[in-house]
DNA sequence: ACTTGATAGTTACATCTGCAACTGGATAAT
DNA sequence: ATTATCCAGTTGCAGATGTAACTATCAAGT
């Protein structure tokens, strides 16, 4: 902590929040990745509770639902790729899907080693149960902007992953 | 749910990017909450990755890190507020630093049960080291953003925090 | 046909994270 | 002073997640 008393002696912080980039010095209140990461976590964890509670969905499984009653029948590799969740993820949120019959395997005539998932009839209840609740939580949250406002965060957030994506090249 | 053979006939989905939130069908990649879940997970793991294989830093560890170099000693308490991590993860982070000599401990003499966490010596210096990085990952990811819209995404990604906070309460 | 290399999905293991119970010291009221 | 309650920090336990190894199938080249 500052103390009391070096609060006078320390070095002044010439910059503010609307300087450029470079040459600040790191101030873990600004800085974005942490921002980021504080505002996904609460974010999910209101979300996961809500699912959690009512349905007994993790949000991995929410994932699958919410794309499968979206596009219909897919393969785990399809998922993987809509829901940027790892192979492993994907199989155990299918698992606990099959388990409780919200979902059935299409065996995959083209392919053995794979098969499609579909959503049964009591998983496209559930899909219907869920989603506007889904959507009131999205709107809930993003009560305070407007719609240009709420088209830019994502645009914004999508650059992010790109930017975050070709980083890890490097 | 579609299937294969009814993509012809499935019903077209008028919205846009751009329309007001209320009324939208849900559709998994223009849902916010999934967005941001992705976005700051792939912005995480790449400045994970960096500082765990360069300086064998957790995440949790460097924020105590930054923290501290930008503010002083501080109880666990305090770094709880600051950092937003539960007092079991600043626990543990703290114990790794401690264990690598990193930081120290300054007893508190108005409180026997806790004690100020200290940066020391060696922790400036790694401090000095990441902090650079650090700021170059954040312009990185960045670098498509101009300076005000930096300042919208911050001001937004707070909001976000804040109405998950108050949803939490309900 | 057979070998080689790739791929879909699963399993095993090690790690991380969060909640809840616990410990020891602080604070307040009698 | 004594008791009760509260709080900082720690530890233990359970659930989630990612990496890597494994199985079964596919595809290509010989």
């Amino acid at each position: 902590m500052r103390t009391a008393d070096d609060r006078l002696t320390r070095t002044p912080r010439p910059e503010s929040e609307s300087m450029p980039t470079k040459a600040r010095t790191l101030r873990l209140q600004h800085y974005l990745p942490y921002r980021l990461s504080v505002a996904a976590n609460a974010v999910s964890r209101v979300i996961q509770l809500a699912y959690e509670e009512r349905f007994g969905l993790t949000i991995p499984q929410w994932r699958l639902v919410a794309v499968l009653a979206d596009e219909g029948p897919l393969t785990q590799q399809e998922l993987c790729g809509r829901t940027i969740m790892d192979k492993v993820t994907v199989t155990r949120a299918a698992q606990g899907l099959l388990r409780r019959r919200l979902v059935k395997r299409l065996p995959n005539s083209a392919d053995g080693r794979s098969h499609r998932l579909m959503l049964t009839k009591s998983g496209e209840a559930l899909h219907a149960e869920v989603a506007p609740l889904a959507l009131d939580y999205e709107s809930k949250l993003l009560a305070g902007l407007k719609p240009e406002e709420i088209a830019k965060l994502e645009q914004h957030l999508r650059l992010l992953e790109r930017a975050a994506a070709e980083l890890r090249k490097t």
